[in-house]
DNA sequence: GTTAGCACTCGATGGAAGTGAGTGCTAACA
DNA sequence: TGTTAGCACTCACTTCCATCGAGTGCTAAC
């Protein structure tokens, strides 16, 4: 059968309707409140072929028609108005970007919340993987007797650092000499070689006189390195699935609540998405716990390369192209906002 | 009207039986399940004394008792049996703990997800107040053309830093220079002193020589100070409350949601309350919003003084035996884990 | 091919009746 | 005088049933 030009209006006036009201479409109603040009006989004949062609699902037999899987595909990518952002909404996001930028991570998790807001959404953001991020260098801080500060600066200008409990002896300038002793075996090396390659053996057996020391500290640094690699995941506007009529039930809402609280598992389907603008819906999502959810996720990006995420999750019927462009100006707008103009990097130790 | 000790009995048979069963208790179930050698009828008529004396109230007409807050109150100051935590879970705490160790925040996160664990409810946690925390000493360290590294040590040992964008050119030395000045200005300073007095006015009079450097930079330290003060909150096992029969209702599972989400308001509280194990039932806890709700904290300390908080939140309805037991335990083993031997601090710069 | 008409379906709503746990009162008992 | 048995009464909860209405699917006419 074909999908002919009456099919596929009726089929966008049903998506779109649906999105809208939440409650199954009858054919009265289309034809009252679309202008549609036929009758609802006609529209209940369309309506059963398009159902046996995939495109629409009946939740009983006496009730209207809602919108399948399908249909929603067929909508995001063929039927939807674009939809341009309101001025008003522009310049929120980008006032509120542009205030939140001291930090990273305060401007990302800032975005998310911006993002929820606007949606009524619960929205998530992830935030770069550090994998080619390279060690620029290692500084290692007395603070007392069993505690020093173990501080990594990468490439980027990202810096974590941790106090370590080390239980051995050390005067200052076997810290310093330590540190300077890293920074030159790992300088220059992204983390993950760092972990994966045999560096830390060759390191351990290059410096002898302090080998007691570098054994303390040695096993942090590879703990701190690993958690380096980790990436952040934050969410925000989780009780906005209350105003959701299709998680006014609370075996649903606790469901959904359930799976986005396994931040572990939710945060390994956020990375190993695609990037650029994508959107999975329903059972695209391959995981039968959010075959009910969709997701649309963007990618921003800093100094132009390490890409982190920002999206939301909803119900399938959602509003697509809303959100949609909501999320690609806000991902625009930090990548802009976090590239650097790519300067001589200063060099030190 | 005197509380005999048969209406103590009655009270406390009452109280236990509604905590295990979340049913209103009827006479004859209790003159049943309860040794009390009275008959159904006298226990109504001791029922009926203690509604009157504000200890139980009624549903309606035909329902049992419900213990009232003030029931609650008594039970927990006088009725309740000390719960001796079985050594099984105390092996958990333990292990939990010391395997945590490493870095002061994570160990707290994770003693709030065993604690929701150990109880199926909503558990939280906050980490000291910085306010009396003296700065040790200041770093800046370059990245590059336009991002520094300000990184703050407190004598504590707990250091934070932050890439900050600055729009004047440097050079390492100034950096440094900057840096030495800022430590001697404000070394041994509370950082609450140095964000309420003018040592910062103070500090951009005297030091001439690099004053748009620093202009540039006080603002920031000024904003990472500020940040120090405040206390991070963690919060786990949200979605407990589902489990609750009292929430088993959307309305009241999104209030509770809401309520703990609010996390600026939820913190402040937190903040507020008193020192050691604390127990505030329903309206004890003095807002409209958490009068449905009991919450039990205790601190523990680091190095003996700056102190954080442990607990959970429910309802009142909860197993406060138990759960005051386990909160125990955690914060005493917390506070010894994070009690260092006294040694001389060292110095540096 | 389109439409009007009509029988049919089925969830939702709302009252009626029945059930049972529980109370409060009264009168008898130790 | 405190305790208890007996009994009428209350009220949430459940089940059943009738009604309603939005919507479908089919048929026959246009």
């Amino acid at each position: 059968m074909d999908l002919t030009e009456r099919k596929l209006k009726i089929i966008h006036a049903i998506v779109a309707d649906f999105i809208h009201s939440a409650e199954p479409v009858g054919s009265r109603t289309l034809s009252k409140k679309y202008d549609l040009g036929i009758s609802p006989a006609t529209i209940r004949n369309e309506m059963s072929d398009l159902e046996e062609m995939g495109y629409l699902t009946h939740p009983h037999t006496s009730a209207g028609r809602v919108p399948s899987d399908k249909a929603y595909r067929l909508y995001v990518n063929h039927l939807m108005e674009r939809y341009e952002l309101p001025e008003e909404e522009k310049r929120i996001i980008n006032e509120n970007i542009q205030s939140n930028l001291t930090e990273l991570e305060h401007t990302i998790e800032h975005a998310a919340e911006l993002l929820s807001e606007l949606t009524n959404l619960t929205s998530f953001a992830i935030t770069p993987r550090q994998d080619a991020n390279k060690l620029k260098y290692i500084n290692l801080l007395p603070v007392d007797d069993q505690t020093v500060v173990l501080m990594i600066v990468a490439e980027d200008g990202k810096v974590i650092n941790k106090a370590l409990r080390i239980g051995v002896p050390y005067t200052r300038e076997n810290l310093e000499l330590l540190a300077k002793a890293m920074t030159q075996t790992y300088r220059g090396h992204t983390i993950s070689d760092v972990l994966t390659l045999d560096i830390i053996k060759y390191f351990e057996n290059d410096i002898e006189v302090m080998s007691r020391l570098a054994k303390s500290v040695m096993p942090n640094f590879i703990k701190t390195l690993e958690s380096m690699l980790n990436v952040d995941l934050y969410m925000e506007g989780l009780t906005n699935i209350f105003s959701i009529p299709e998680y006014n039930d609370i075996d649903r809402a606790r469901m959904f609540l359930e799976m986005v609280n396994r931040k572990k598992d939710f945060t390994d389907v956020l990375v190993n998405r695609d990037n650029g603008v994508i959107i999975t819906i329903g059972d695209e999502n391959g995981s039968e716990i959010m075959r009910d959810c969709s997701l649309i996720t963007a990618d921003y990006r800093i100094n132009g390369r390490l890409v982190g995420k920002l999206g939301v999750i909803g119900p399938t019927r959602m509003k697509y192209g809303e959100v949609t462009s909501v999320i690609k100006y806000m991902t625009d707008n930090l990548s802009s906002a976090f590239q650097i103009t790519e300067g001589e990097l200063k060099d030190d130790e």
